[in-house]
RNA sequence: GCCGCUUUAGCUCAGGGGUAGAGCAACCGCCUUGUAAGCGGUAGGUCGUCAGUUCGAAUCCGACAAGCGGCACCA
């Protein structure tokens, strides 16, 4: 006689075991058409599992987090489903769900092609309209590897066999078609109605590079038709933000064959990438750090002892000369230890901060180029912070409000931390990994910020903090860096006199904050759509005469504008107004000034606001103090 | 690096074994213009590169390169 009760509160009593599908049915026929799963206990089941205990139970349906998962992992299903009756002899592997939808991994003789695509989703429609039951089984696990051994899915039988001999296992049928899953999955094809296809990828068995290539089948998959149609809207929309079609659009860059991984930057793009780098260096400046510049080729002999040269040869670009071997450097940190190792330091010397827009070439493997965000040639806004061990704390904490109040002024406030602490192979003693997490970890909890363990993460010269910003459509990029090493500058040979004249070695810290100016550019970019803020926009005003006649006054107005520092370009080609503006609106510059007869006679500009806003005359002096209040507190 | 796809005018793209097409941009005229495209004309490409099949290749085959989507990588 088990007593359900349910999310409300409300009990109701069975006369014996009943299924999660014939309590939602007790409660309402709506319910039972709804039920997809059940959550009983906590514990997510299929519609089909028996409660034969007194148990706290919630149906679980489309509308619930939960619900969608199984509709994504069902469909995933229904698509290894759909691919074996269209091609008997591939084989399926895992199909999981993830952000947005599913995929499944299959291996198949030849690739699937785009044309393969749509038949497979049109078979799947087919076989979700046929409404099959799906339906659990358990079963022993050396019966099941020896199952799909049978059936030659030899890749399900590696998987089976992976779990531990004796243990059970769950396999799901519908029609001819059985997987080994845990499930829950919902209780018929039938409830499978919105999804798509996406698209078609390679991936690695298991996800080791050394084994052999699948192809991936990527889909998404819905609660409602709208909701599909409204992620499919988002993702039009996120290409038009993409930063490769906007830099051509505004011509802020490009990049072309015969420097891959390269950009050259464009005037537009080159004055965006001014304003961000003069904003930091200032910025930087006020908060104690000295700015440095260092070699991009130095002998491989500083790399060996770097341990660049044994451990990232193959990222590295070298060159040779009078018998000599070089690298272009990947990295800033030997440079400025360099910088740093000359003349003896005491430790009133310290910290030092040593900052440099240091400019990196990396080799990154062809496949991992991505636009401007993961180039080979790339600016850090780098810098390395030398300081005793118990000045740690008191860095790391420094940092962490600079971060803050910068990424506030290119107007990202929602922040995610990770601290990754020590993995497995590192060096340093363990005294020295106990100090160094937990001054990071006091840091962060003195500024009250949440922030996620990532144990085991660190790299093996020390812990890190990482931090990533969050973009106007809620995309999450990893910018700053906060990085204790404990290694490098003994290798190199720095060290300092402390109070009681002994020599020690001083304590690094590796931080960046925007990370590469490329990818902190492109991140920009994206999240504004390419209309950057007044600061940062490249052009910040066009004056636009509405004729010949007012030619001459619009040069003034734009020399006023220039003169009190103001990027303002005029527009004074014989064409119509409206056609200037367009192409103007196009470019989304923030602001238009118009000038026709009645501003010069007025002596004004009409000002036109990015968007199309009209605000009618003002004067130059007005405009101006109208732009400069514009600006971030900080800038 | 691996799998797949793509590469035609400055841009966006159509075409497809018989020696290339549109729109926009550019250039030249006309129009002197009031808040997102005025009108007319001209010019522009050895169809990514190399090699092959063919009487003939931009088109078919191959190699390479770059780009794109993933995977792996991201010190």
């Amino acid at each position: 006689m088990p007593t359900v009760r349910l999310p409300d509160g409300a009990t109701r009593e069975f006369p014996g075991p009943v299924t999660v599908a014939e309590i939602a049915a007790a409660i309402g026929p709506g319910l039972a058409k709804a039920a997809l799963a059940g959550r009983v206990d906590g514990k997510l089941v299929d519609a089909s599992f028996a409660v034969n205990a007194d148990a706290d139970v919630a149906i679980v349906t489309a509308k619930d987090p939960e619900g969608l998962e199984v509709i994504r992992h069902s469909t995933a299903h229904l698509l290894a489903y759909a691919v074996k009756e269209l091609f008997p002899d591939a084989q399926v592997t895992i199909g999981p769900v993830i952000e947005h939808g599913f995929y499944y991994d299959f291996a198949y003789k030849r690739p699937f092609t785009p044309d393969d695509l749509g038949v497979i989703e049109k078979r799947m429609a087919e076989l979700a309209a046929r409404n099959l039951p799906v339906t659990r089984e358990v079963w022993d696990r050396d019966e099941a590897v020896a199952f799909f051994e049978s059936i030659g899915e030899k890749y399900k039988a590696e998987l089976i066999r992976a779990i531990p001999a004796g243990e059970q296992v769950s396999l799901y049928r519908e029609g001819d078609f059985v997987d080994l899953c845990r499930g829950p999955h919902v209780p018929s094809t039938g409830h499978l109605k919105v999804f798509k296809l996406m698209k078609l990828a390679g991936a690695y068995w298991r996800g080791d590079s050394r084994n052999e290539m699948l192809q991936r089948i990527y889909g998404t998959a819905w609660a409602t038709k709208a909701d599909q149609d409204a992620h499919l809207h988002m993702l039009e929309e996120a290409e038009k933000r993409d930063h490769r079609k906007l830099g051509r659009q505004l011509d802020l860059f490009h990049v072309q064959e015969e420097a891959p991984g390269m950009v050259f930057w464009h005037p537009n793009g080159w004055t965006i990438w001014q304003q961000v780098e003069q904003y930091m260096r200032r910025t930087l400046g006020m908060n104690g750090y000295r700015e440095v510049r260092t070699p991009q080729v130095m002998d491989r002999v500083l790399w060996e002892r770097s341990g660049h040269w044994e451990n990232y040869r193959e990222h590295m670009f070298t060159t040779a000369s009078e018998n000599r071997d070089y690298a272009v450097k990947p990295m800033n940190c030997p440079g400025h230890i360099q910088i740093f190792n000359q003349g003896l330091k005491s430790y009133r010397d310290l910290p030092l901060r040593l900052a440099e827009f240091g400019a990196c070439h990396r080799n990154e493997p062809s496949g991992a180029l991505h636009g401007i965000m993961r180039v080979r040639a790339f600016t850090q806004d780098d810098a390395h912070i030398f300081c005793r061990e118990d000045q740690v704390q008191d860095e790391a904490a420094a940092f962490i409000d600079l971060l803050r109040r910068i990424y506030a002024d290119f107007g990202f406030h929602d922040i995610l931390i990770k601290l990754s602490t020590r993995p497995e192979k590192r060096i340093g003693a363990d005294e020295a990994w106990d100090r160094a997490e937990s001054a990071l970890m006091a840091a962060l909890d003195a500024k009250q910020l949440k922030w996620e363990l990532n144990p085991g993460e660190g790299a093996f010269y020390g812990p890190k903090i990482e931090f990533s910003l969050q973009d106007s459509i809620g995309r999450v990029w990893q910018c700053g860096t906060l990085q204790l090493d404990f290694a490098l500058p003994g290798r190199l040979g720095a060290e300092y006199v402390d109070e009681d004249n002994t020599r020690k070695v001083p304590v690094m810290l590796h931080r960046a904050i925007l990370g590469s100016l490329e990818r902190f550019i492109g991140i920009l970019i994206e999240n504004h759509a390419g209309a950057l803020p007044v600061w940062l926009a490249p052009v910040q005003a066009v004056v636009l005469n509405i004729s010949e006649g007012q030619a001459d006054y619009a040069t003034h107005v734009t020399s006023e504008l220039r003169a009190a520092g103001l990027r303002v370009e005029s527009d004074l080609r014989n064409d119509k107004i409206t056609f200037k503006i367009r192409e103007h609106s196009l470019m989304k510059l923030p602001y238009q000034l118009v000038v026709g007869d009645k501003e010069v006679a007025a002596g004004m500009v009409a000002v036109r606001v990015r968007g199309g806003q009209d605000l009618g005359q003002m004067t130059v002096a007005d405009f101006i103090r109208r732009v400069r209040s514009e600006l971030p507190a900080g800038v």
